[in-house]
This record gives C-alpha cells, sequence and structure tokens, in this order.
DNA sequence: GAGGGTTCCGTGAATTCCCATTGAAACCCA
DNA sequence: TGGGTTTCAATGGGAATTCACGGAACCCTC
C-alpha cells in the first residue's frame, strides 16, 4: 500500500534558492521515482504553468507519466489539450532531490511565485503544492475554512462523501 | 469480525509530547495497518483540519483510504470536494506508533488544541478521537446527554434505528 | 578570472530510539 | 476467597540519529 503525500510544512529559502523538501514528502518522491538510480538522484516534476498559476504542482515521475498519458487521451487539437499540454510539458521542469533532502528552487520560479525566504508546502490528491505562503492564506486558507464556517459547526464534510460501490 | 474503536481515555502527556494511546485502540491500529510491517511501525493517520477544528480524527490507514476513494468520487472542482481535500490530505499527517504503544504529538498539534499535560480519546464511528478534556466536556460530553434527557428515562434509542435490510 | 551554479562538509536543535522504573491489573494456586 | 506472582500499561531519562540550514570549496561558462 502506497501512502502518498499528506500535510503541510513551512520551509525556509536561503540566498542560493536551496529549500529542504518537507521529510515526509521525500520517500514518496523516491518511490515515486522507479528508475535504477545508478549514482542519478531521485528527481521529480515542477509543474509551475503559465503567467496565472500561482503556485507550483509537484509530481512523482511515477504520477507525471499517468498526466501525460491522460492528456494523449484528450482529443488532438482541442484547445483543452493544447492547454493541458502547455502547462504540464511547455511550463513544468525535473527536479533532482539532493542527497540532504534540498532542490534547489530556480531564480525565475521564486519570481514568479514572489517568494523571499519562506515556501509553504501542502499536499492535494496525487500530488503537492508549493506555494508563497501569503498568497495561500489568501487564496486557499480562507476557502475552505469558509465553506466550513458556511455550513455550521455541527457540519460532517464525510456526509457529502458518496458511498463506495460494494464489491 | 473486526472490533473497531470503543470507548474513551484521558491519557497524560509528557514534556516531549509523547501519548499513550489507549491500549484498547492499539490493536485496531494495527489490523488497519495492512502493509508488509518490515521493520516499519504500524501507521495510523491524524486529520487535525483547519483553524477551526478544535479535536482531531484518527483513522487507521484503511479506513483512511476509504475516505481517500470516497473524496476521489466527489464532483471535480466542487468546493466540498476542495474543502474534502484540505481537511483530510492538507491537514493531515502519517502517524507511527511506536513498540511502547506511543506516538508524539508534534508541539504544533497540542498547541492548536490547547492541550498542556492531558488530552481525551474517544472512539467514534470509524475512527477515534483527540479532544482537549475541557473542549469535550464542554461542548460534546453535554449535547448527548442533553438529547437523552429531553427524550425521559424510558426513552430506547435502538427505536430510531432502521432495521437492516434483509440480504 | 568573474560570475553563477553545484557539490561537499559542518553545526545546533529537534526528534527518535532504547532502556529503566513504577504501578496497576490479571492470573494462579492454595 | 485470599495472597502472592506475573504480566502489561504508563511514564521517565539519556543516548543516538536525523533534520534544517549555513558556509566553504569546486567547477563550468563566458
Amino acid at each position: 500500500m502506497e501512502l502518498g503525500f499528506l500535510g503541510n510544512e513551512t520551509q525556509g529559502i536561503d540566498g542560493k534558492g536551496r529549500v529542504s523538501i518537507p521529510a515526509d514528502f521525500r520517500p514518496v518522491i523516491v518511490a515515486g521515482d522507479q528508475r535504477d538510480l545508478k549514482g542519478e538522484r531521485p528527481t521529480f516534476v515542477l509543474v509551475y504553468g503559465t503567467a496565472s498559476q500561482n503556485h507550483i504542482k509537484c509530481y512523482t515521475l511515477r504520477d507525471f507519466a499517468a498526466i501525460k498519458a491522460r492528456i494523449a487521451l484528450m482529443p488532438d487539437g482541442s484547445p483543452a489539450k493544447r492547454a493541458a499540454t502547455a502547462l504540464y510539458q511547455g511550463h513544468a521542469q525535473f527536479m533532482p532531490l539532493g542527497d540532504d533532502g534540498r532542490i534547489v528552487l530556480p531564480a525565475k520560479l521564486r519570481a514568479k511565485l514572489g517568494i523571499e525566504d519562506k515556501i509553504f508546502f501542502i499536499a492535494d490528491n496525487d500530488h503537492f503544492k508549493m506555494w508563497k505562503p501569503e498568497t495561500f492564506e489568501a487564496s486557499e486558507a480562507g476557502a475552505a475554512d469558509a465553506y466550513l464556517a458556511q455550513m455550521g459547526p455541527d457540519f460532517d464534510i464525510t456526509s457529502l462523501m458518496p458511498p463506495l460501490p460494494t464489491p
């Protein structure tokens, strides 16, 4: 059973753009790189997207391959396929994970997110995201909280989760 | 036949944040981790949620996987799915159970619940919850009791339970 | 040889691991 | 039923490891 990404963490960034990947995420990244790593470092994929994207999505190699395969199934020439390709292939890059658990976040990407010395990691579905902490607070943290607040204190979100089909 | 979580318990927390998981809950946690544990410790999941959540929900790996599968069935992009994902993936973490039946509750989570040296465990449906004892007393303990008191001493709640469909 | 990027090594703090102690509950046997 | 024994749960302390982070050395390019 694969455990996947779970949780969130804020990490520091030094002057060279070095960031420690949250320790809990590292084994998932390593397990998701199924090449024989002969001296090579385990690698994952940063999807930073086009200008309007205000965060970076990070996929293991395995899950990124699945995304590519799904894009391939989209109707050729459709605007959606073009956009998906632009996002996930044209505006993405490989990222090796250093022995000490750090990556170097290129200056271009730091500038894109407006990051100075802190970066926020949060698990999401089959990947995790990197945010400028303030951006996350403003756009995401508030949204979930507002939704829950609106539903009242006794609301249980599991009541909205469909039951699993009985096998 | 699985026995599941049952009962409640108050435990102490020491200076390092270590807490003994109620002995009755441990076998359920172990049984719910269906990986081959080669030296790994049995693990479960803490769902601590966003700021407004005042307790922590604890799922076995198996039941957590079921939750994830149910979230996956929710309509993509809906506010409910976003909230569910934020709660159950973005604000959760894996927790290994030590050989001596203890976990380390991170300082962040102790602070979130306002816990100092005691923590209250109580079984609930497919999981169990951890509360600051005073918070539980104030917000939960009274509610069930008030309902039952209001229904009178001769009320039998099983009368409100639908019969099982005949298979 | 200047600059940027990369690799290597060092350090303090926090976390994890391991062993020990206490106390209560369960068990056993007369 | 009583008393003694064994087991298990809860908790504590210190050693060893990991983590986050910083700086120096190295290398490649221009």
